[in-house]
DNA sequence: TTTGTTGCAAAACGTTTGCAGCCTC
DNA sequence: GAGGCTGCAAACGTTTTGCAACAAA
């Protein structure tokens, strides 16, 4: 993947993959791209359409449409935890993390792991070229452990 | 994790659960389990609701209140690539394996990789009880790697 | 000038819910 | 009996779509 260290790096390599495959680069679509880099964790469409209202003004159909092209380049990862809304998280200014999930109540927490992150981060595979990956590990926390 | 080497032990899991949790044995969840247990690889609930038709009667809402219930119990995974509609996938009498996920065109590719178990299963954690896991790792298939 | 993108509103769609009757327990 | 579960159909809420106006190339 491409440097993403800093913010004008991020916006670079969002720029080059709008003119590489003839999308326009407009100011609301960079517009939600600084929202996004100031966004830390999850977030929903909802919530950073909100969030935009104040300071610019777009449609939550344009929200939509750039979250998934954002999540095309890989700069965005879209989380389904449970139902909806979808949560969006960006992949920059972030250190890698995972996500335990309980599979009773939902609630989920994040840890790291290096030795985790290097291993997956460590394999090479034939005709498919990684960016980055999410782990869900799936099991009960200290309330719904009684469940089972 | 409960023994599910046998059909017979994931019964008895799910019916320890349902038990435990003043649920009720009803002909249908044995039904639906009976049916996940024949299915390999991703399906969903409109899937598995069309394919239970031919011989045993139940209610899409019944589908989808006892997917959600076997999702609980750890014995099935729900699946969100891109968008509607989910993706199930039972955890028992299965390989452990990873997503390669495309995110340009949404393509899945799965893998095994024992090493990658291993290091995920040993993990301890305080105050969880994991179950199960799902990897995602995110790029670009060969069709679409053009695009950065 | 061409054509991708926007905002808006309406539509689509998977999933959830309310309710009356049924059947576990 | 009590109350959880079922089927059915209607409701819900997120996401997508159609379209006319706009603006990037």
């Amino acid at each position: 993947m491409k440097d993403t260290n800093t913010f004008e790096s991020v916006k670079a390599t969002f720029t080059e993959y709008l003119v590489k495959n003839q999308h326009r680069k407009t100011p609301e679509r960079f517009a939600i791209l600084e929202h996004i880099a100031e966004i830390d964790g999850h977030f929903t469409a909802e919530v950073l359409y909100k969030n935009m209202q104040t300071n610019f003004r777009v449609s939550l159909a344009s929200v939509y449409n750039n979250l998934d092209l954002l999540t095309k380049t890989g700069l965005l990862t879209r989380h389904q935890f449970g139902s909806h809304p979808a949560e969006y998280e960006r992949t920059f200014h972030t250190n890698v993390h995972h996500h335990l999930v309980c599979s009773n109540c939902g609630k989920i927490k994040e840890f790291t792991d290096k030795n985790l992150k290097e291993t997956i981060e460590s394999k090479n595979f034939n005709n498919f070229l990684p960016t980055h990956f999410t782990l869900y590990i799936y099991g009960y926390c200290n309330k719904c452990k009684h469940i089972m």
